[in-house]
DNA sequence: ATATTAGTCTACCAAATAAGTAGACTTAAA
DNA sequence: TTTAAGTCTACTTATTTGGTAGACTAATAT
């Protein structure tokens, strides 16, 4: 009656770039890293991986380089990203409710956010996540051997 | 080149939901309320309406009386209800991931919780958010008017 | 030069989920 | 026994998610 399918709050997708920038985090410093290489290592389709590199490119994140000895690596040190920075680059807002967003903010329709009790505690629930969020970077993300 | 298109993470249902259940918690002992009332007051399409009331009356956070005189109420007083469980009736997990969700547990595929710097700090997360989403109640959500 | 390597880009597709609707059915009160 | 109101099953439709295919561009090595 009341069957839920281990639905996440973070798609896919977002899933997977935090898997791959956690990769590229721990091989900082090494040069370029092949979208190959982190696909076998950290069980991505490939191609969809590339498009997600190349999304985090673009929202300058990573860098890239073509030809032999090329591939992906990060714009900055793992400690200088932070995580909220790549989660708002792939997955969009990371409040639970728009009319209480930073980044991607939109009013509501029908409410009066003066008033508005569902906006305030919204509010509270984004400054909490933001606040681990947005102090965690990259480096935390990656694994501890 | 980047459009988003004001994602939120709540969907649309528990956004009602949690409209719904304001409305409740500002009518509390005034006995039942009708859902032409609620949808009404709040912008809620009627037919979607019923379906989360029902299923909310399923998780025991509402009852319902038929026949004239009818209509929805809170179960308990709404300072009892906390949005946490509220949002779990409708939406399901509250955690960023399965690997660290309380309530919806499922763990990783393809990696040990024990060395992923990813899972931990999606608990960390989920930590900081269930803080204030477990502390909030119905009463919280009402407007100040 | 040119073959090879590796990222870039456009376009497409199938499955799942979200959002909403229709209508018959049940129960309680007047 | 009529009317009011919630309950339930079964759709439908639009959007998003999670991919795939394949041509193209740029850098390097020979």
């Amino acid at each position: 009656m009341f069957g839920y399918l281990a639905v996440a709050m973070l798609s896919k997708k977002t899933q997977y770039a935090l898997k791959a920038l956690s990769y590229l985090a721990e091989h900082y410093s090494e040069g370029p890293v092949l979208i190959a290489d982190i696909a076998a290592h950290k069980q991505i389709p490939l191609k969809f991986l590339e498009s997600i590199l190349l999304n985090l490119k673009h929202h300058e994140i990573l860098e890239s380089k073509k030809g032999k000895g090329g591939g992906y690596f990060l714009k900055q040190a793992p400690k200088k990203i932070s995580v909220a920075k790549a989660i708002r680059a792939v997955e969009g807002p990371i409040a639970l409710l728009p009319c209480v967003s930073l980044n991607f903010y939109e009013k509501c329709s029908d409410c009066d956010e003066k008033t508005c009790g569902v906006n305030k505690v919204m509010a509270l629930t984004r400054d909490a996540t933001l606040a681990v969020l947005e102090k965690k970077t990259l480096a935390d993300l990656m694994d501890r051997h």
